[in-house]
RNA sequence: GGCCAGGUAGCUCAGUCGGUAGAGCAGAGGACUGAAAAUCCUCGUGUCGGCAGUUCGAUUCUGUCCCUGGCCA
């Protein structure tokens, strides 16, 4: 608990694929350091998701303060745009108490949008998503594709002519500005971090030591009731398994086991797999990432060695 | 014990009118600026159950053996 002379700010950055212990790892850092946590995390966003978003619980949260937990109704999506302001806030908040941001999450495109920054374009507009999707369900997406490229060629090139989410939304922007997507991009990002970013990274060695870990977690869910958890939002008259909240893995399958769709066999089998592929896409971000700091998940002596190294940083006097 | 159907990629299967084989899933790698736990791209050699026979050549035809499932005893 050693509170130097707040110096030059900074932040903390904690990423790690799921599974690979950030939350257990990140309350033994509030322990140690002047710190508090904020999530860097797409699920935990939504209120009533907690079971399979592996939240820290009540206790804890009562305990030792997390942002940017339980902000949003599952019936609304969330978005990067919103992490960028949101997190920014809570900096700022934090600075102010003299304590150092200790941003803890697996949600690669929120650490980049937040370090980066992001251009200034509109947020979603469901409406034109609306009219877009009925288009494309009457020409198909290549059409879509075909269209985009007459009106911004160089987002047609890089966007691949299967991918309908980033087809809508480059024409949703088009049509909301009447400006291109890469017009906008090519004004550059706004709002990128000014502090000094300490990334530290959290992996298993091993990609089997993960899949084992992954298995067992969601085997734990399921026994701490995740099933009900879903199924009470199932019932819920506003939410839809085509909303972002639903779509989170796990939640999306359970729906499909509730639906009737699979059974309870399938529904943990693809549960798990869905699990799995979403922490070799985490580890995709993770290995872009320069430099940051790389720490060995699950061992021993994981804790220990990510302090020693946080007390370095604290013994320069880099951070409270 | 008899009859039938199968034994082909980690799994589920397709296929080769005889010229050593390919899909889906899994897995691996990658991309990613307001849905991102999303969306998408790339990657497929394996004694084609064993042994023998026919053949220039067998995973493919024949015989036999083994294994699995079903039916009959």
């Amino acid at each position: 608990m050693g509170m130097a002379k707040a110096s030059s700010p900074s932040v903390i950055f904690l990423m790690g694929p799921t599974a690979s212990g950030k939350t257990e790892l990140a309350l033994a850092i509030t322990q140690a350091l002047a710190t508090e946590i904020i999530s860097v995390d797409s699920a935990m966003v939504y209120r009533g998701l907690d079971i399979g978003t592996a939240k820290p619980d009540a206790a804890i949260r009562a305990d030792i303060p997390h942002h940017l937990i339980d902000i949003c109704e599952p019936t609304e999506p969330y978005s990067a745009g919103r992490f960028c302001a949101d997190a920014q806030a809570a900096i700022e908040d934090i600075h102010a108490r003299g304590r150092t941001p200790l941003l803890v999450g697996g949600t690669g495109l929120y650490f980049r949008a937040l370090e980066q920054g992001i251009s200034a374009v509109p947020g979603a507009a469901p409406e034109i998503r609306a009219d877009l999707r009925r288009a494309a369900e009457q020409q198909g997406w290549q059409a879509l594709h075909r269209r985009l490229a007459g009106i911004d060629p160089d987002s047609a090139g890089r966007i691949h002519p299967n991918d309908p989410q980033r087809i809508q939304r480059a024409l949703e922007v088009y049509e909301m500005t009447g400006k291109t997507l890469s017009e906008h991009f090519s004004s550059g990002r706004e709002r990128s971090l000014p502090f000094q970013i300490h990334k530290l990274i959290i992996a298993p060695e091993r990609r089997s030591a993960l899949h084992a870990r992954i298995a067992q977690r969601f085997r734990a869910m399921l026994e701490a009731g995740l099933v009900e958890e879903v199924s009470g939002l199932h019932a819920r008259p506003g939410l839809r398994p085509d909303l972002p909240a639903m779509r989170l893995v796990g939640y999306r399958q359970i729906w499909r086991y509730l639906a009737g769709e699979i059974d309870y066999a399938e529904m943990q089998e693809e549960a798990i797999i869905a699990t799995r592929q979403l922490a070799k896409r985490q580890l995709t971000w993770l290995g872009a990432e320069e430099n940051a700091h790389w720490f060995g998940a699950n061992q021993a002596n994981t804790h220990e060695n990510v302090l020693e190294f946080l007390g370095k940083l604290v013994n320069k006097s880099r951070f409270p």
